[in-house]
DNA sequence: CGGACAAGCTGA
DNA sequence: CAGCTTGTCCGG
């Protein structure tokens, strides 16, 4: 008689069940696949996570013969079972089993079924939303042909094939593609890409290259019966390749590969550990990778000549030179955008005035209802982004109807840059659907994201970027050397010029970026993180929600000694009043603290706990 | 997660 | 003590 392990797909359930396999069923089941089960009188989807006859003993048969694995090398751990307590049994009397209602279609491989294990160990999550990551949208009842052609090799070896982490450095403007072409030399390979437009970039050239490409999420079915190259973005990291030699990660240094949502794992530290199970080389791209990245392996440079030419000619404006009356516009802005050239300005605020004082008293204008700092959305009116709190645009303190723009938006500047140039200047934020057909841009971020080198750009000039230099988070500087790099590969590198407006042009990010090489910057990171004892230094956790005051209680009471409880914290201005308590929790490494955090007793309600968050 | 059931509260 | 709310436990 056949026995099938499930995990539910009801994120709450966090645990094991035994059902019987039926005699229709056994020849067809596999461990990943998705069914449907009877479970305390509903019916609920699960994932087979073990499969094994009744008569063997209790033990963890879940691979499949022949099946590669990780057979224990040294530093990892073995998978511990987060869903039961210590100590106590998933089995039930085999006669009380209820049968698996239904099939409903292929899943994850097993061992990806095994790494959503892992990850639920590392990120301190349940399985079930690891396990749903590496799941088809829509169910997928057959597999099809196997598609193995493999892209044309690139004129020569640009890898090293050895087994392992390679932190690979190419310049900004390089085109990623003979990478990942020279490394589906190899056999199957996973890549993984920030954004969904690049994924399909990238897709459209291997095609071109002859080689047979699924891109997920849409192509889950070709990636699990098989295929030479399988890409997509974060979520890709969980995709099926069957046969994996290798993985990809383009723009390894790019922030969107973390969850922020908890739990918050990474698609970057997944990839490692994936292509680390299998015993094959996983390849992190970047152009400026930070001191995170390189610590997981070592780092070199496939063409070092070409490298620097793939940042932009940088030209800094000090602004403390400038005219203060000026403001976001030094001389040089304006004489750009006056130019025929095609210039996007990047500024990180969205809206019209995002910060304003009375112009008669210089109070700064604050909510009436919850006293944080207001916005004005549209003229006339003042808004709360906290509370949705509006009034008219009027100064609380002394009446004056005169406001001042402290800080202004993409709105305001765009309306600015319109009347300074004498040209037709579109706007670009995340929520912009159509891009605007204009050659002067000005935008948040989402702008060097949604824009492609094809556009043929000349300019990228950042407004404030000692707004980016400067934001309180350990990660600003690195996160303002990849505004660089990606506005380098918008401008295609040497041919195109970033030019950044600051009062501090002695930073070492400008240097790095001024110089084409990152590791002017990285030391000083490393340094900053070493100092704070952050990674990839120490691991850090950081606890939040309703039931988190008992738990971290339960963790004290623990008394690990390699462990360091900081808190609770009520950070900054952005608190609403009682919410968002944290708490820090920190240990030498990932292992001793991922170990801890499984241990406290799990009281009723909202537990949040974020690993490596990203926004620390 | 959501149903079952037990323990606690209320009002007559 | 019926009728209700609130809390805890458990599912194969």
């Amino acid at each position: 008689m056949l026995i099938a392990s499930v995990v539910t797909d009801v994120i709450g359930i966090d645990k094991q069940f035994d059902y019987l396999v039926p005699p229709g069923m056994d020849g067809s089941l596999e461990v990943g696949c998705q069914v449907r089960v009877d479970l305390a009188g509903r019916r609920v989807g699960a994932w087979v996570t073990g499969l094994r006859r009744d008569d063997l003993p209790l033990g963890d048969d879940r691979r499949a013969p022949g099946a590669p694995g990780s057979p224990g090398s040294p530093g990892l751990r073995p998978e511990p079972d987060r869903s039961l307590p210590p100590g106590r049994s998933s089995q039930a009397p085999t006669g009380s089993l209820k049968a698996i209602a239904k099939m409903k279609g292929w899943g994850p491989q097993a061992e990806v079924v095994d790494l959503a294990g892992w990850a639920s160990w590392r990120w301190a999550g349940r399985k079930a939303h690891f396990l749903a990551a590496a799941s088809p949208e829509r169910a997928v009842r057959r597999l099809v042909q196997p598609r193995l052609c493999r892209p044309a090799p690139p004129s020569s070896k640009l890898l090293p094939r050895t087994v392992g982490v390679h932190v690979v450095r190419i310049g900004p403007a390089s085109d990623p593609t003979p990478l990942v072409a020279d490394a589906a030399q190899l056999g199957p390979i996973l890549v993984v890409v920030p954004t969904h437009t690049r994924v399909s970039a990238l897709a459209f050239r291997l095609r071109r290259a002859g080689g047979d490409v699924a891109v997920l999420p849409d192509g889950w079915a070709q990636a699990r019966s098989g295929s030479a190259v399988v890409v997509g973005s974060r979520g890709a990291a969980w995709a099926p390749c069957p046969g994996m030699a290798a993985v990809v990660v383009v723009d390894a240094h790019d922030e969107l590969y973390a969850s922020e949502a908890a739990p918050t794992w990474s698609a970057v530290t997944v990839a490692v550990e994936r292509a680390r199970r299998q015993g094959v080389p996983c390849y992190l791209l970047s152009a400026c990778p930070g001191a995170e990245l390189l610590a997981l392996g070592p780092s070199w440079s496939p063409r070092p000549d070409t490298e620097a030419s793939g940042w932009a000619n940088l030209e800094v404006v000090d602004q403390r030179a400038e005219d203060p009356r000026s403001g976001l516009y030094s001389g040089r802005v304006v004489e750009l955008v006056r130019t025929p050239r095609r210039v996007a300005c990047v500024l990180n605020r969205t809206g019209r005035f995002r910060l304003l004082a009375c112009a008669n008293c210089g109070a700064v204008a604050r909510c009436e209802v919850c006293d944080a700092a207001v916005s004005s959305p549209q003229a006339g009116v003042l808004s709360c982004k906290r509370c949705g709190e509006s009034r008219p645009c009027v100064c609380s303190y002394c009446t004056s109807i005169r406001l001042s723009a402290l800080r202004i938006g993409t709105s305001r500047a765009r309306e600015d840059l319109e009347r300074l140039s004498g040209r037709t200047v579109g706007e670009v934020t995340r929520s912009t659907g159509e891009l605007p057909c204009a050659d002067v841009l000005v935008g948040t971020e989402a702008l060097l994201r949604r824009l492609d080198p094809a556009a043929g750009f000349d300019v990228v000039a950042f407004l404030d970027f000692d707004q980016e230099l400067l934001a309180p988070r350990v990660s600003a500087g690195e996160h303002a050397l990849a505004l660089v790099s990606a506005a380098s590969r918008l401008v295609r590198g040497r041919r195109g010029t970033v030019l950044v407006q600051t009062r501090t042009p002695d930073h070492y990010v400008i240097a790095a970026a001024a110089a084409g090489d990152p590791g002017v910057a990285v030391e000083a990171e490393r340094e900053l993180r070493r100092m704070l004892r952050l990674p990839p230094f120490a691991a850090v956790a950081v606890v939040s929600g309703h039931a988190a005051p008992g738990w971290v209680e339960n963790l004290r009471s623990l008394k690990l000694p390699a462990l360091e409880i900081h808190g609770p914290s009520t950070p900054g201005e952005d608190a609403r009043p009682g919410v968002r308590t944290e708490w820090l929790v920190k240990a030498p490494e990932h292992r001793t603290l991922c170990d801890a955090l499984s241990l406290p007793e799990r009281p009723a309600g909202r537990l949040r706990i974020a690993v490596d968050p990203a926004n620390l």
